[in-house]
DNA sequence: GGGATTACTTTTGCGGCGGAAGAATCTCGG
DNA sequence: CCGAGATTCTTCCGCCGCAAAAGTAATCCC
């Protein structure tokens, strides 16, 4: 349990593929990693020693009795070490501490009163500080947010933040004494998406985000595809309908103005004169009330839209849907195959959809697993 | 000048490296593939030995007059094999032989009158013969057809060959004596450009050829994204106005039916009776008949949006516009272009687009790159 | 011609890998 | 209960490929 070594390559992959593909024994890793059985006996060696993978006794189901000498498995300790992730939002700072499997095992949450860079850096020094009074053994801490981040450290340009080369990075680290990593808040959450979630072990996979703004992530050859434009507050460059609908967030007819949670909001109150949640809207949608029909079964149908070009483009073998707004395919569900089957060639494959109810707090994991690769792992997040 | 030996990957990227960006030093070289400079004394010396690398002078420009020990460029030598390359359509064979650099030396057509693969891989191999009558040094043969392609020798899935699961690698081998590499028409094509056309050196690239099919390629960390579903004679699964025309190639608002060549000429035909080339369509919408112009329109309308759509979502630095029907740019550009603005998002960054007026050849041409990269290079073309 | 500068080559040593042989640990069948 | 067979893991050895460093070569500048 001595400090963690620097990892060679090689190491760093066995780590990888342990981390993310659960218990796996040496000759597993071997074959999966296309090395000799004696290789993977020198290269686990170090990480058993260091702390980082145990040799544990099969769970239930996996103890098949075969012949021969029973393999050994290998898993890493998964609360060895706490990570924090922080999601930086408008007027709140989001917290939670994760185990090195990056499952969540305690929340913190503060209201953000200023936009001030030190000030932001102080308030998450005094919710590390907190979190790892009952956590003591936190390694190092991931931090997203909205914007353009530059070499996991230095927030290049924050719209709703109004920042510019932020050195956020260093102002966390001075202030906790702990190692940071700064990702773009979609970046960082299709990086756990990718890793532990809805698309592991995928080759092609897309996460679109629908909250304050429109997220897009792409993922070809297992790797995230790293778009210098993206996420500079634009959410996705992207008009869906020229006639569309106008909000103050987005340009006509955008994704933005079509599908973001205060754009619904502001379509609706423009019409009826009255300020509703998103969640009455979709009631009220769900009920029948035209003008929430109304917007919501536009914000349906360009949703179909956007799925049925992604598929189009980038043949994901599966699209996760996630964010605050994506309770929307459940009240316009409906809409949104329409508009898929209307937008894609009848014989096509049929896109695989997952959608995943996430808050912020799901937004804060994904900063903790940039960290976690980032830190622990060594490997080149992108 | 021995025979090829099989490359370690090391010298594979050397070898790469310098076929693809121009006569380069060891030192430049050991700066580009992040190694030592013995190292590449160390590698480039049986490349040298082999015949596929030679020290030539510096060409011209090049030869700045620094201080120190002038740097020794090492460049392939292009002539040193040659390679066939041949497109199968439905009703030609087009054949070219080329350097190692894929400059085309020689041309070869012949029609094709049946369908059968026993015919046709005689028909290649005859067209072979000739070729290599002239231009004794030829070390492999690349071929393209549009369809599904297995592991670079079975055609899976060819519609309008009508073919399914024909080992043509094989059959064609038998009748030569060479290696054979085949694969997708349009994959072969996106390599090549990638490699020395119009996506040498970018990170991010898209090829869109519009012709009798629709075809696309993407290219994301310099590397061509190999998609399953790709090209099983779908053309692209993409609808874009629901509401468009309906012709016998395609679905009823397809890129395919708005876009490729017989969907035009059909959409004229249909509509005035008369059945006029592609050539002369372009000229009357260019002279304002109004069937024409119409139909033209809508076709440039429909490519801009799907530039915006491909711009929007894979982020390329550029695009590659290729295909017998890219004089639809030269005619209805401005509809393109308003087409793509209404599109995308105002502040999005313009479009890299680079048109190149193709024939069959630059087809035939790219199955020849392909031979190239696995035969000589032992790439993995994907 | 001498020094500075840059490019290339040679030598040396080390780390990581595969391969082969051996040890460990199980099942199965007598 | 014991041995044969099967399977996993470990140990050991040798090779390959790399970096580092020292040496050599070719040029410019004064």
């Amino acid at each position: 349990m001595s400090d963690w070594l620097p990892l060679s390559p090689a190491e760093r992959s066995v780590a990888i593929e342990v981390l993310v593909h659960g218990p796996l024994s040496r000759t597993e890793l071997a074959r999966r990693l296309d090395l000799s059985q004696g290789s993977l006996t020198r290269l686990t060696k170090p990480l058993i020693e260091s702390g980082l993978l145990v040799e544990a006794p099969w769970a239930g189901a996996q103890a098949e009795a075969r012949q021969g000498r029973p393999s050994q498995p290998l898993d890493v300790v998964a609360e060895s070490r706490s990570f924090l992730g922080f999601k930086i939002t408008d007027e709140m700072v989001y917290g939670v501490v994760t185990s090195l499997r990056s499952d969540i095992v305690a929340r913190l949450d503060r209201p953000l009163t200023g936009h001030d860079p030190g000030y932001v850096a102080d308030l998450v020094a005094e919710m590390t500080a907190e979190l790892a009074d009952r956590h003591p053994t936190v390694a190092g801490i991931g931090i997203g947010v909205g914007g353009f981040v530059r070499a996991h450290a230095v927030v290049g340009e924050s719209p709703y933040l109004r920042w510019r080369d932020v050195p956020l990075a260093q102002l966390v680290r001075e202030r906790t004494g702990l190692p940071v990593v700064v990702e773009n808040d979609v970046a960082a959450l299709v990086e756990a998406e990718t890793w532990f979630g809805a698309g592991r072990g995928l080759d092609r996979f897309v996460v679109l985000t629908i909250g304050a703004g429109i997220g897009y992530g792409l993922v070809l050859g297992g790797r995230r595809v790293p778009y210098a434009e993206e996420d500079r507050g634009f959410g996705l460059h992207w008009i869906i309908d020229p006639q569309g609908p106008l909000t103050p967030q987005g340009e006509r007819g955008s994704a933005v103005s079509l599908l973001t949670v205060p754009s619904i909001r502001y379509q609706v109150r423009a019409a009826t004169g009255r300020d509703a949640s998103y969640e009455e809207i979709l009631a009220g949608a769900a009920a029948g009330e035209p003008m929430a029909a109304r917007v919501i079964g536009e914000a349906g149908r360009a949703l179909g839209v956007l799925l049925a070009q992604i598929a189009n483009f980038a043949m994901p073998q599966k699209i996760l849907l996630a964010g605050e707004g994506v309770g929307l395919m459940d009240v316009a569900g409906d809409e949104v195959w329409d508009a898929v089957r209307s937008h894609r060639h009848p014989l096509a494959a049929p896109i695989g959809l997952e959608t995943k109810v996430s808050d912020f707090h799901d937004w804060a994991r994904g900063a903790a697993v940039l960290a976690i690769q980032v830190l622990v792992l060594g490997a080149a997040g992108g």
